[in-house]
DNA sequence: CGGATAATGAGCGGTAAA
DNA sequence: TTTACCGCTCATTATCCG
């Protein structure tokens, strides 16, 4: 290992926002009597240990007091900074706790709001002309409907309802239930606190509760027609470009963003294109509207993949990362082509999944070319049977009568990453395929992502949620994109230690915080980390499919399953981030 | 050696679109 | 009609650890 190359001078790390920013007060109060996630710096320490001063530089850089910086390290020793960071977040916390604050139900701005939103309920009752015999639906219905639309269960409705008083608003509701799961999460890890953080709003951030209601708004007048019109379901184009892909001639598309998804921050969500019917409509509607662009990934690389990206960001002077990835299957792997039957007509592979072909799949493929002559093709029945096999498992051929499952490595360069990206350091094979199957097509993120590149020369500030493998941070490290401050979530630690591990082998100077679970990023914390680093450029994320895709048989629930329901936290986060810039401006 | 834990493997339909 | 699909569960096998 080369101890050498693997340090970042601290001295170097671009702090330059900084000057421009005024660090406020961090309201973390609540956050005082709880154990804070993994939050975890970059400094990655030379061989050699850093200087004590440079530490200390490095966190008076970081906005806390230098009173603070040296407790901290008094206490926790200066080869820790992880525990130094957790110590001085939770000492600002302390110090910065700010009073009271009177709960939102009292802001001005807060009542106003409620007594049009009421007002414009009656209104569209009124007006809809088109519903027939006019059921009348209580605001409580409705409220419900919306609630249980945005990914809670009808009992957590019911209660935030029951608690809140019927004529709650929608901001209301959704805070209560948010805190609700929060302390149910929080009694699950910490047994039952008598000093539980309430619920919390975000006080002084009314734009928020307009945003919310905004959203109430709008799925009020579009209701009837998702549910009367089919022809307003999102459909999949074909063939599946997007806005355009390299090398292939396409119609200039012009877009017109809706006001309320224009930046900052810039903003870029993926998932299954191939999702339950109207899951593309759900997400578009809560991410302000925005038409999803299509692609498949095949027209960037060897293999299919077939993905939904919602994003904000300009669509022309894309360009792709290079090399161009090869785009067939006997490019990427020559070595198969000498074994490759005539009759497999494949050119690519199918989507690159999280499970792979089993040994005695392939051992009855062999076995049965076995009682053929080699000199002929198989009958069409077994061709049929071996390629259905194939496709369905994405095998190769690798010897005479022999197919193979891709090895991970071969995953890795499909997908744009670099070799050796999930391997070692305590990761299974079965986590590799798990990880690889999950994560972005590096270089059909990164034609998307590559307008970033002359817009923010000097680096950007990235929050990566559902991060998985790193999927969005090699992709605009590739491009040569600087990454000043990345705050990187994923819930699984192997995935976390891939991130970090590449971070450290390529020589960031930037720092990176990785943190667990999306739904502890609540607003103190980002408004945190946005004083810390000047706001966020970009909000990436890719949440959680498995309850979207085909090839779940089991928990196929749509977008309010299990995993996939956190959706709404991409959302939630989201429009917290856009919310706190615009309160910044 | 033996119990606990982790990794692997086999089998599992249905939806939506072309 | 055919095709494709960022998966899940549970039994079995492998590995770890005292």
């Amino acid at each position: 290992m080369a101890g050498d190359n693997c340090g970042v001078e601290v001295d170097n790390i671009d702090w330059d926002t900084e000057d421009e920013l005024e660090i406020e007060s961090i309201p973390l109060a609540s956050h005082a009597s709880l154990t804070f996630p993994s939050v975890e710096a970059n400094m990655a320490s030379s061989s050699a240990g850093p200087s004590n001063s440079k530490i200390v530089d490095h966190f008076i850089g970081m906005g806390f007091s230098a009173k603070m910086v040296m407790k901290a390290i008094e206490e926790n020793g200066e080869e820790n900074t992880n525990s130094i960071l957790e110590t001085l977040l939770t000492l600002s916390a302390l110090e910065n706790s700010p009073p009271k604050q009177q709960h939102v139900d009292t802001d001005e701005s807060f009542s106003e709001y409620e007594g049009s939103f009421l007002d414009d309920f009656t209104d569209l009752d009124s007006d809809s002309e088109n519903e027939g015999p006019a059921k009348p639906v209580s605001d409580v219905d409705n409220k419900l409907i919306f609630l249980v639309d945005m990914g809670y269960s009808e009992d957590e409705a019911n209660a935030a309802i029951e608690r809140c008083g019927a004529h709650s608003s929608i901001a209301e509701l959704t805070d209560f239930i948010s805190a609700a799961q929060i302390s149910k999460a929080a009694d699950v890890l910490l047994g039952d606190l008598p000093d539980r953080p309430k619920p919390k709003n975000l006080d002084g951030c009314s734009k928020l509760k307009k945003r919310r209601h905004y959203d109430y708004e709008a799925w009020k007048k579009k209701k009837p027609k998702c549910f009367d019109d089919d022809d307003e379901t999102i459909r999949l184009p074909n063939p599946m470009l997007g806005f355009g892909v390299p090398n292939e001639l396409c119609p200039t598309v012009q877009r017109k963003l809706p006001e309320a998804a224009i930046g900052p921050p810039y903003f870029y969500y993926e998932n299954v294109a191939l999702a339950p019917k109207g899951v593309w409509n759900t997400i578009s509607r809560f991410l302000y509207d925005v038409e999803p662009e299509f692609v498949d990934s095949k027209h960037f690389c060897a293999a299919a993949r077939k993905r939904g990206y919602v994003h904000n960001l300009p669509i022309h002077n894309r360009f792709p990362l290079l090399p161009m990835p090869p785009h067939t299957i006997h490019e990427a792997f020559p070595l198969t082509r000498k074994w490759w039957p005539s009759w497999d007509t494949r050119t690519q592979l199918n989507c690159l999944q999280t499970c792979i072909g089993s040994a005695r799949l392939t051992d009855r493929i062999r076995k049965a070319l076995e009682d053929y002559d080699s000199e002929r093709d198989p009958p069409l029945t077994v061709q049929k049977f071996i390629l259905d096999q194939c496709r369905k498992w994405n095998l190769v051929w690798v010897g005479k009568n022999k197919v193979a499952p891709l090895e991970p490595d071969e995953v890795e360069m499909l997908l744009g990453f670099p070799k050796n990206h999930t391997r070692g350091g305590g990761i299974s094979r079965t986590d590799r395929y798990k990880s690889l199957g999950n994560s972005f097509q590096v270089d059909t993120v990164a034609y998307h992502l590559s307008v970033l590149k002359d817009m923010f020369p000097g680096g950007i500030n990235l929050l990566s949620l559902f991060s998985g493998i790193g999927g969005a941070e090699v992709a605009l490290h590739r491009l040569g994109i600087p990454l000043k401050n990345v705050v990187s979530v994923d819930i699984s630690e192997v995935n976390r230690n891939i991130v970090r591990s590449w971070w450290e082998q390529t020589n960031q100077k930037g720092t990176l915080i990785d943190l667990a679970d999306v739904q502890e990023l609540d607003a103190d914390r980002l408004q945190y980390y946005m004083n810390l680093f000047g706001g966020f450029d970009l909000v990436v994320g890719g949440s959680p499919c498995n309850n979207l895709t085909g090839s779940n048989r089991y928990t196929r629930d749509g977008l309010e399953g299990k995993e996939s329901i956190l959706f709404y936290d991409y959302f939630r986060i989201l429009d917290l981030v856009k919310c706190i810039a615009t309160k910044t401006e």
